[in-house]
DNA sequence: TTCCAGGCGTATC
DNA sequence: GATACGCATGGA
């Protein structure tokens, strides 16, 4: 890794970022664009302004944070001690996931925390991305961040009314009962095999083999979660029918994602 | 107005 | 196990 300290702000060279691919794929829901180069976030109650200061030579700025707070907690959140540039190439064997990572070859599978990432998958289902931010931004305002589910324990699916949720209010609270009362602990979960942890996960009501897999994969980083949803659904009908190329094999959560946001932007396009 | 959104629970076969 | 349908809410 690269990266030069300067005052208070942090120089990074990374080659396989950009900041729209990475932070406007639908993997998260609390990054926000504020400029043409830059966007404005949280890691867990950490907030950060990034920007990208040279295109060509492809270094990033992290404003007003310090070195320990970039190793302890960026670092790992943005996945940097993984190679994507590898991992790309190791995907572009397979014709069409070459096309994806060079449509999108700034994605990365960002390290949320487990709580948040569950608890904004169950928020998500049959909903749209703007909808999502918005319940999610009316929770942390009414939090001053985003809530643990400790700080959860309390609600009811009628106190939560004024997320506007609809009927994953209850979804919500039932994650919530289940976690604080030990019944469901995230960091075992993450550690057993694939199919035993979604098992694990849809003990949750509400939580469906979709939510599980992006709980999974975006906040236990399991890069061999696949969440199928309609858009994943299209694309192994349209590009894989027999199956996923061995290519992806371990990393097929990031191969899904390069996918997902390649189809979703060439929905018509027939290959 | 109607349709749809990074699905899932329930009923029914 | 497969399939059909309802579900809260709000933007297109």
């Amino acid at each position: 890794m690269d990266y030069s300290v300067r005052g208070n702000d942090i120089f990074l060279y990374q080659p396989d970022f950009e900041l729209d691919d990475t932070f406007d794929c639908g993997q998260a829901f609390r990054w926000t664009k504020t400029g043409e180069d830059s966007y404005e976030g949280f890691y867990l109650n950490t907030p950060l302004r990034i920007s990208i200061v040279d295109r060509r030579d492809r270094i990033f700025r992290f404003e007003n944070t310090s070195e320990q707070v970039f190793l302890e907690q960026w670092y790992n959140y943005l996945d940097l001690s993984t190679d994507y540039g590898e991992l790309k190439r190791r995907f572009s064997e397979d014709e069409t996931l070459a096309r994806a990572c060079k449509y999108a070859g700034g994605i990365r599978i960002l390290r949320q925390d487990s709580w948040e990432a569950l608890s904004s998958f169950i928020i998500s289902q049959n909903n749209n991305i703007p909808r999502i931010k918005g319940i999610i931004g009316r929770l942390t305002e009414h939090y001053g961040g985003y809530p643990s589910s400790q700080q959860l324990a309390d609600e009811t699916e009628e106190s939560l009314a004024f997320l506007r949720s609809g009927f994953r209010a209850k979804y919500l609270v039932d994650a919530v009962a289940k976690i604080n009362s030990g019944e469901l602990d995230l960091a075992e979960a993450a550690s057993l095999p694939l199919e035993e942890a979604e098992k694990r996960l849809m003990s949750i009501k509400g939580v469906g083999p979709k939510v599980a897999m992006c709980a999974l994969l975006f906040g236990m980083h399991r890069t061999d979660a696949f969440p199928i949803d309609v858009w994943m659904k299209r694309a192994l009908e349209r590009w894989y029918p027999n199956g996923l190329p061995d290519c992806v094999k371990g990393y097929e959560g990031v191969a899904q994602q390069y996918l997902f946001h390649y189809i979703r932007n060439h929905p018509q396009e027939d290959m």
